[in-house]
DNA sequence: CTGAGACTTCGGCCCTGGCCGTAGCATCGG
DNA sequence: CCGATGCTACGGCCAGGGCCGAAGTCTCAG
């Protein structure tokens, strides 16, 4: 809602892609990636302030949605219909698509393979564990939640993992989003378990003095025969066209 | 182009859009009408002087066409492109209303049951006409396109379109996400030769000054006898829950 | 030819809104 | 507990642009 209470009239809309920042901030989330704030301030060329203003307009006019994650904010288009009324335009514009920039910083590629969040793994690492799971129908995930089904219960329980903890008012698993991948890994207890007990197993080890974690040769062997995950999973993604 | 030679970009578009007295001109011209340059100055409620520089820059960006007759001129949109954008853009505006608020816009009854698109049917009569081709495999959609089957050729010929038109680039059928109903219906050349045909026969009337048209009692006969559609295709839909 | 009507151009007023510097709050890592 | 980082709130500056009155151009009617 605005402040005058009424619906959104299409000049206010309008309005909002009417200014260059926020245009660029709109088509830089075209791609239906997640960005902070702070990406978004450099793919709008504008400093964070200034930014933090034109993503509030943009949020509170239901163009995007927000999800806080630690210190940062991470901003989507809010619908795919949003998506299609901006290629919409761009065919009105008859604009060519500037050359798609990378608003990531330069990401250690450790870091990126493999790394801890919190209590929990994350990058690729993570991000294929999580995948692994869902693919696999041992996890389900929701928005907020995720749940180990019946098979996944029985899996988990082998590993080392209480599936149904009691006296305990931790969320037993919840997807958090990768900010290096823009996908969701495992928090929660899930999560949390997982990490303990693979560097109890000795399958991952942390390197020193950074947050990166590294698989060891029998990790493989383990992660392989649990939940069929491979070296390849750490390779970077392709990107699509 | 705009003063510095380069293509319009999508923040220009909306910036032209962003206006409410722009807005409102545009949103005159959806019907397909071209109306005068007096006339939209009365519709965006500003002195003939301002909407004068409105239109010369919604043409100059290419949004509409102008031709003069006489000590008039008239103004129409430019493509059903535009057309298209504006009705997108009314979706995106729709969106940002609380679900449970959204069907108590006042939108007149009238539109919603039947109005024109540019120049094709849109609301619940445009909406139940494309459903109706569909579910009797006259016609199939996709994403961005559709075509009609060898029935629906057959269909289309009596009815007086040519469903195979030669000569012309113009994309025969394309749906068009419907603002009101929030479902497809038909554009492109089939769009066009639906309401056109329709006209002609008298099956519909367009009601003055409005986009609204009014299906005739010689209308139901036969909107009921070509494609199976009676007069309970106009009510409201319930929302599903 | 003259006057009326439709539309545009010009000039000046005014206000909205984008921008950044500074400061403040929350979170994370050590 | 401390410093660094990510983000937001506030205040002031300033330009862009919407608006209208006055005046000019073109067309039509008589």
């Amino acid at each position: 809602m605005n402040p005058t209470g009424s619906p959104f009239s299409i000049a206010e809309i309008g309005a909002l892609i009417g200014d260059p920042a926020r245009a660029n901030i709109l088509l830089a989330l075209i791609g239906g990636e997640a960005l902070t704030a702070g990406e978004l301030a450099w793919c709008a060329r504008v400093t964070a302030q200034t930014a933090s203003g034109h993503l509030a307009k943009l949020t509170e006019a239901g163009l995007l949605t927000v999800k806080a994650q630690g210190r940062h904010r991470y901003f989507r288009l809010a619908s795919p219909l949003v998506a299609q009324m901006l290629e919409n335009m761009q065919v009105v514009a008859s604009l060519q698509l500037p050359p798609r920039h990378r608003p990531r910083t330069r990401i250690d590629e450790a870091l990126q393979q493999g790394r801890t969040c919190y209590d929990h793994l994350a990058g690729r690492l993570g991000v294929a564990l999580a995948d692994a799971l869902v693919a696999r129908g041992h996890v389900v995930l929701a928005e907020d939640a995720g749940a180990a089904t019946e098979s996944g219960a029985e899996l988990l329980r082998r590993f080392g993992i209480e599936p149904n903890p009691r006296g305990t008012r931790r969320c037993f698993c919840k997807p958090c989003l990768d900010w290096s991948e823009r996908r969701p890994h495992l928090a929660g207890a899930l999560g949390a378990g997982l990490l303990k007990r693979c560097l109890d197993l000795g399958w991952i080890e942390r390197v020193r003095d950074t947050r990166a974690v590294r698989v060891t040769d029998k990790g493989w062997d383990g992660l392989g025969e649990a939940f069929g995950i491979g070296p390849d999973a750490l390779q970077p993604k392709r990107e699509a066209a």
